[in-house]
DNA sequence: TTGTTACGCGAGTGATGACTCGCATACAAT
DNA sequence: ATTGTATGCGAGTCATCACTCGCGTAACAA
């Protein structure tokens, strides 16, 4: 029941948009009574909450394991597929990341998100400590930090946007910032 | 009239946020009747945008006067100045800025937002394609689009998180990837 | 002084939407 | 069969706004 009431949240989202986003709509599309919601949820945004949750947590994941698989390898092509990854996570699923990132206030899911963002920073952090022959910079730490946040907007806005380069060129020129960052 | 009602608006961003902004509450914040609101502006969104579009338009005027300025020059020097424009532009009203990416549903004015950045764009492609000493990357507009993105969001993020880095690290990292990102 | 106009006022209206509460139904236990 | 319990229902309540409308008033013209 809650799982039904999760996707008809996520539906109304992608479909109508966050102003839609009302305890009757989502009850409607769940085919069930706005009444019911409430034997599961404290509230309207708690069911949002989990809705995000769920979407942003998957997206990290996603991303985590690409970046994971590949901890072993180095250069160029470990930086490629990683952005690659990143790309085709946030490409998967569009719409939600239209809605999450441009109509949703994120204030409510910015502390989760940040977490998120530290975990992946971590993996990075580790990477580049253990590897001062491709790491220039003297700390790992704000290096990871530099990284993934721009590379976490330059993919949102590649996707989001009307891209100004096509997928291949994208994916280049990021292997190109990383790495010119990296080594200068 | 319009300059009181846009500076109450603005206040009670600032102040309350974006989900206390009522025409009532704005209205009280002007000194003035919700009714005369309505003589002025024709609702309550046309308020908002006004305040943020001039918050924006200011911002990137600023930070579009900065690289103005340097246009002429070159290398690092030019590159840190540019970043401490953008960085204190940010900063000089870090509660605003708060509201604006935090909380306001970013849709309204991402148009906005758009078009600015592309104005600052500009100005840096044309400024790449006349230093190809400086610029080894094949597209000065896709690389202006790429240190666009990326620099802003690495501002915006050090100024409104608890920054991981001090200033002076932080521009100082700035330029080693914008000039790492060029040259490689 | 008187007439006119336009500005500002603020109580009121209508719509919306989060949430509740008393009822019905299905099922379990006796 | 009968009673007890839990689950779902959905009309209703209550608060919140965005926006309106008819009035008072103040400034200015005649």
């Amino acid at each position: 029941m809650v799982e039904r009431i999760v996707a008809a949240g996520r539906q109304v989202l992608v479909d109508d948009g966050y102003d839609a986003f009302s305890t009757n709509r989502v009850a409607a599309a769940a085919g069930v009574s706005p009444g019911s919601l409430y034997q599961y949820f404290p509230d309207k945004a708690t069911i949002l909450d989990l809705v995000v949750d769920r979407y942003l947590a998957d997206t990290a994941e996603q991303v985590g394991a690409a970046l994971s698989d590949r901890i072993t390898e180095f250069g160029p092509a470990m930086v490629r597929d990683t952005a690659d990854a990143l790309v085709a996570a946030l490409e998967s699923d569009r719409a939600l990341l239209r809605v999450v990132s441009e109509e949703l206030p994120l204030a409510r899911s910015r502390r989760r998100l940040t977490d998120l963002e530290r975990q992946v920073r971590d993996l990075i952090t580790a990477y580049l400590a253990a590897r001062p022959e491709l790491n220039h910079r003297p700390d790992a730490g704000a290096a990871a930090w530099m990284l993934v946040l721009a590379m976490e907007n330059l993919a949102v806005r590649w996707v989001l946007d009307q891209p100004p380069v096509p997928r291949e060129r994208l994916l280049d020129e990021m292997v190109a910032m990383v790495a010119g960052y990296l080594l200068s």
